[in-house]
DNA sequence: TGCAAAATAGCACGGGCGTTCTATTTTGAA
DNA sequence: TTCAAAATAGAACGCCCGTGCTATTTTGCA
């Protein structure tokens, strides 16, 4: 068949999250089937955060959730769909963690500095637990296919958002007109890979004061 | 057996790269083995970039050398060493892409302006091959062993190679005093991993331009 | 030129993988 | 309570993997 269906990835402010964990019992036609897929996809999310989505096995999943195989198998159709469930799922939380509290502050440079404070603050957790959209990035960053369409996707999604919140913080005269978003948004990038490679591979101390204050110069010299 | 002989690879500065390739055939007691070797790992070192240490396979690697698969693996003993020679290989590369030719320039901003131009060199060549430095620190983050140990070591000795250099340039009096070897170290390794990041997997055009602004800002914010 | 040693090939093994097919159990509306 | 549909399990498949064994070929000094 290969229909190929790449739904993509997008929203970073549109339609709240929908399935938080359970949507509980009032739902009629609710087929208990979606909440034990949740709960696979989770596990999933788990096991490809240390191992990567290429790493991730079907085997290992049924075994991590009490099921079989072939019952694992059977919500996604293909390992590429579980991997694509994954992604989506992973980018489901980076929008509620990193994107959506920042919401809340001013637009301009207080956003942009809670789009940061939150993105580190997770990229500090992910020092132990694993990132996928790096671990992904390197994984798929030769083999065309869905899952690399998916994961794209997500990222550039999250990329625009930030370049977005740069240039806000322009208009606001909080930087100087004479910044360019996307070099800004770079650096910055550049931050979070670093402390993500030298604190979980290289295991050196202080790779998260460094980026925090990589991050400040790079505000003090793009100010208006 | 399991003797596990983790050699660790340094040098940057010590003896000269050895073996070039075939080493002629002057030596007696050559056992055309050795080149045998060299072209197996020159052919593993190709396959492992594209597609990562984890990815690279005896098969596979057999196929491409047009050698059996036990031909192949009796020149390691196992994939743990083989992956360590691609590691070594790559090592010896890099010096004498990156490393060596920057001595060529005056100590100080001289030089590391050279050393970043020579990496930058390389990475832009990486966008199509794929960095082992790169891929393999996802693949080994968490996963102990003597490859790991072996990638670690080579990426430890580069670091402290460029540290020294940015050292160096502060007792020259091209940078400020004030400014700290691994903060300034850490940045430019974060453009860097940008560029691979966005050039390689998300293929954004400019990004090389990008890095190559990010480090001259850093060496104007740092100057004496 | 002979001959031990080194290099390579051939083959088989056990194991994990994704996937398919066919039962069996569980679900939930009528 | 009944019963089709949904969810799950079980077993088997072909495939590729790293590795260990045993030939067989090739090498290079005596």
């Amino acid at each position: 068949m290969h229909t190929m269906t790449v739904r993509h990835i997008t929203s970073l402010s549109q339609v709240p999250p929908a399935s938080q964990a359970i949507d509980d019992g009032s739902g009629r036609t609710l087929m208990k089937g979606r909440q034990t897929k949740a709960a696979i996809v989770n596990a999933a999310l788990g096991l490809a955060s240390q191992i990567g989505l290429e790493g991730l096995s079907i085997g290992a999943l049924a075994e991590v959730t009490g099921m079989s195989k072939s019952g694992v198998f059977a919500h996604f159709g293909s390992r590429e769909e579980l991997q694509i469930s994954v992604i989506r799922e992973y980018h489901a939380q980076f929008e509620s963690e990193v994107f959506y509290p920042a919401l809340s502050c001013a637009r301009g440079l207080p956003r942009l500095q809670s789009l940061f404070d939150n993105w580190m603050q997770r990229t500090t957790t992910e020092i132990d637990s694993g990132c996928i959209y790096i671990s992904g990035a390197v994984e798929f960053d030769d083999r065309p296919g869905s899952v690399r369409d998916a994961l794209a996707s997500s990222v550039n999604t999250w990329q625009n958002a930030l370049q977005r919140s740069v240039a806000q913080a322009q208009e606001e005269k909080h930087l100087t007109a004479k910044a360019d978003p996307l070099q800004v948004a770079f650096e910055i990038h550049g931050l979070i890979l670093a402390l993500h490679y030298e604190a979980r591979f290289l295991r050196n101390p202080g790779a998260a004061d460094r980026a925090r204050k990589g991050f400040s110069e790079i505000v003090v010299r793009n100010q208006a």
